[in-house]
DNA sequence: CCGATAAGATTGTCGGACAATCGTTCAGGC
DNA sequence: GCCTGAACGATTGTCCGACAATCTTATCGG
């Protein structure tokens, strides 16, 4: 704990939980209660309070009224539900991306071939992360930080499923011909083609997380009425 | 004081916050101290602090590290970004929302009569409200939760600005003539037409907002604080 | 075995306190 | 006179302790 702050207090506490989440410590339904991260981490109860609903937001724990959080877990239908939201702004983040990536294809087709060597090697981590990269690419290429910020926090929210996925051998060779077919698409400037290709690839990654058992989805729930501000 | 808690404080503190940015007490780019709540609504600064975090991520205000939060003002970029991503899921919501309303569209037919009776009557602010039930009918007939919410989260930081659009008697007509061909595409089971209409219709309110003169907006972002731009 | 009740745990809210940081003002130096 | 910079006040960030409200669990009685 010998941390030398030069970011807020908060930011160091949610930063712990967010590693804590990624490298599996906490699993997902898990739940977390305000006092035992005052007594592990050393800070006050407010700054706990603090990164927990930082975090909510980030789409990475769900909260409810008095009965504290939990590291997000998504039920078969929000999956549903979050990947047709995830279609249409991938789809909008390729349509933007395109035109830049096209006179810059570079970092793509460099990206492209670290996909396949990570395929070859049968390297899943390296394959994972550099599959976090190629969509990075494309909204954060879209230059629309409300988009990547959207779809940063789906991401979030699918992460712990995501890995699952991907880790297993069985799927990445269709998973990475579907990457090319967006590249190429891309340095041909096909956005249709594109945009398809993209659809694709996220409708496949949906069906593959549907195909994970029962145990790693939240059993289905009625939708918790958030917030109702309009009159 | 007087009021049987039946919600939480912190929901009293936002709904009245709310509110008061709806009616327009809270002008866009006005800053909010945490201290002018604890007095004026007599709760502590926790909940204020809550308060206004939760407003935040609603996308009704904005906050800064250090330097307090204020009513979300949009720069002119801002508004381009979000309706791109609006735009994306108005036009999904349509998809998702088209078999239902097909099916059982007399919310919608109403929906558009009293629309069009707005309209004859001038009735600016009926038509205003109208409008909004109109894209929530789409929004919540999806019946994807996720969707709804990020949409709702858009409208509440155009709020003002589509007001101030929607208040205009020179644009209600074609406004209008708009939702009506949605509305006849929907009738008419013809998906393609009615996402392309809610398209046109969602880049003529962009067209419309940003015609609005600079003093609704705020000053680009921009990385280097040298300039002296005093009044 | 099941339901009702009591005890315990956890969150929601409060009030105060202090440090860190920001914006402004004002004095001094060029 | 204008700019630089130090002092000041205002505001936020964080901590602490306390209590009420609510949820969870354990216990008891039918």
């Amino acid at each position: 704990m010998e941390d030398t702050d030069s970011r807020s207090t908060v930011e160091t506490v949610a930063d712990a939980l967010t590693e804590a989440v990624r490298t599996g410590r906490l699993v997902p339904g898990q739940r977390l209660t305000e006092s035992e991260f005052t007594a592990r981490l050393g800070v006050s109860r407010s700054s706990v309070r603090e990164a927990f609903r930082r975090l909510t937001a980030d789409g990475l724990l769900a909260a409810e009224p008095h009965r504290g959080v939990m590291v997000r877990q998504l039920s078969r239908a929000e999956v549903d539900n979050l990947f047709q939201v995830r279609g249409a702004l991938e789809a909008l983040a390729v349509t933007l991306a395109l035109p830049k990536l096209h006179v810059a294809p570079s970092a793509l087709v460099t990206l492209q071939s670290d996909l396949d060597a990570a395929v070859d090697e049968g390297n899943m981590n390296r394959f994972s992360q550099l599959n976090g990269q190629f969509h990075r690419l494309f909204r954060e290429t879209a230059e629309n930080p409300l988009l990547s910020d959207t779809l940063t926090r789906l991401s979030n929210s699918l992460y712990w499923l995501q890995f699952r996925v991907l880790v297993d051998r069985s799927h990445v060779f269709e998973t990475n011909r579907q990457h090319r077919e967006v590249t190429e698409c891309v340095v041909a400037n096909d956005e249709d083609g594109a945009r398809t290709a993209m659809l694709r690839h996220i409708e496949n990654a949906r069906k593959l997380i549907q195909s994970l058992p029962d145990d790693h989805f939240a059993p289905p729930k009625q939708h918790i009425g958030k917030n109702a501000s309009m009159a």
